[in-house]
DNA sequence: AATGGCAATATCTTTGAGGTATCGCCAAAT
DNA sequence: ATTTGGCGATACCTCAAAGATATTGCCATT
């Protein structure tokens, strides 16, 4: 049985007369009554009755046109579902990202996405950057932000963007001497309680931290730990002591809290955005793109990605 | 849009090679590739990615597939359900049936259709012999059991058959002085308190009753009148006086109601099973059928309907 | 560089959908 | 009673396209 068939049943339905309906159709009636012919030969019943006063379904007639218009919204519909999956218009993103990452860029970005693609379903997981680089990997995520590019097996037939430059900021209790200031001396840090990160992405940030403190790194033995920014914030601010941080800190002001640049500014791994280099999926073109809309120095890979968006 | 593209498409998502999936459709690969590109190029997107491991839906492929595989469900379970209802197991039937008849005939009649055709809907209307016969002819019922044929504009195209005879029973209280007499006579009713019938259908049990009475038949005028026969039965049990009607009556036993034949016997309208001459639903054959199995004295022209169940 | 597996392409065959002409039937009109 | 007209079915033809066979092109592996 074949669509053709379900439509003209429909059709002779509608019309109740073999010759409108075959010219609604667009074809003769010959070829109808012969199609319908078919039809209630395969099926094995008389789908209509051909009275003196038109053409009217029999019970098994509307058992089975019940059934074919429902076949025909189906197929319909199939067309309309692919085109707008094809288009990104729906789907799924599934997005690892580090915490700091809820931020500066995600906030802006999961925002506007959410604006633009409304029927796209957003699947957050907050994770470590290894963890990330292993899910894309396995092709258990779509995309990932992580503190520096991913590694380890497999990375290579990722995509590594960077999305942002950080360095090493400072935030203190408003109540602390050293508030009100714009930036403070890495000799200011010296012999202070420092409060620093500790997750699973702690080398990276405590790499960058030894770097800052150069000979006096030995002062970290005794930092505190936290495994958030949030809570280094909060320490901070209840003048436990020092935190230092990313620069992206400060998109989480909080009253009695003090932001301040440490100098000489020392960079950390930057923010880098991932994805599978043979996924072209539209869902992720449409993330990348607006991606680019919200980071202005994204690298040029992007750009390369978003160019043939067929 | 052909459900041919369908079911090929469902076929290579299965199994995810062209040349295999175009095996198990029972045609070469080629022509398979071939309907696959017209699709996706009806379509507007690319519905599968061909990789060296295998082909494998894109997310347009797989919105596509859902529908596709709801379409060719529905146009599966189509020919099924039309071969049901050609069959009448399902589907619908309304009688229409004068009270009395749910002494007799009906609750075997039902409880056996109910059983042999548990999927068919009944539907029951009590109404009178006349509303019966102008809801028939208007296509409003399919079935109608009457006392006697139906009769009005449209009736000839009615088929009717007896299903039943009927004659005047009295019903009186066990502490009636007839109570225990297996019958009685006419002369015994007379100048007796009577309980008649006053239904719509009122006009041929008291025709019924008038033959009855004979010349006397002016007693009816002083007769007390029920609407049903339960009713009847009930009065009658309390002592109000001599209940008459149909014999069907004797299906309603009640302590204390003692029933006896009346002589001269005298006969009622019959119990008449009514159709439209032109209706050959499944689901009416059925239930014909079902009506002969329990009436052992129905009339030829059921067997001539049933004979041809094509 | 050679081999092999797989989908796409080229070309031909054949099925069957659709067109035209006509028939048969029945109801309404004469 | 005969005729006319409308409608669906039948007969026959045409042609588009579904499908078969043979071959090519493309990688990935050897």
């Amino acid at each position: 049985m074949e669509a053709r068939h379900l439509r003209y049943a429909v059709a002779l339905a509608e019309h109740a007369h073999f010759g409108r309906a075959a010219t609604a159709l667009g074809i003769a009636q010959p070829p109808l009554s012969k199609q319908i012919a078919d039809l209630e030969r395969e099926v094995g019943a008389r789908l209509f009755d051909r009275t003196r006063q038109g053409v009217f379904p029999t019970a098994a007639g509307e058992a089975f046109l019940a059934r074919a218009r429902r076949a025909l919204d189906e197929i319909a519909a199939a067309s309309v579902d692919a085109g707008r999956a094809a288009r990104g218009e729906t789907g799924r993103l599934r997005l690892g990202f580090i915490a700091s990452a809820l931020l500066d860029p995600l906030p802006d970005v999961l925002r506007r996405f959410g604006r633009e693609r409304p029927d796209v379903r957003l699947e957050l997981h907050e994770m470590s950057t290894s963890r990330s680089s292993t899910a894309l990997v396995a092709g258990e995520l779509d995309v990932a932000i992580t503190l520096g590019p991913p590694r380890g097996a497999g990375a290579e037939h990722l995509v590594s963007v960077p999305i942002g430059h950080d360095h090493v900021i400072a935030v203190v209790s408003t109540a602390h001497p050293y508030a009100g200031q714009p930036a403070v001396s890495v000799d200011q840090l010296r012999r202070q309680p420092l409060i620093v990160s500790a997750g699973e992405d702690e080398p990276a940030v405590v790499a960058g931290l030894r770097i800052l403190l150069g000979a006096d790194s030995s002062a970290l033995g005794g930092a505190t730990v936290a495994r958030d920014v949030h809570t280094i914030i909060g320490l901070a601010a209840s003048g436990v002591g020092i935190g230092l941080g990313p620069s992206r800190m400060k998109a989480a002001p909080r009253p009695g809290a003090w932001f301040c640049e440490v100098t000489p500014r020392t960079p950390l791994p930057d923010l880098v955005l991932s994805f599978a280099a043979r996924d072209h999926s539209p869902v992720l073109s449409a993330f990348l793109d607006t991606i680019r809309k919200n980071c202005p120095d994204v690298g040029a890979a992007l750009d390369d990605r978003l160019r043939p968006p067929a």
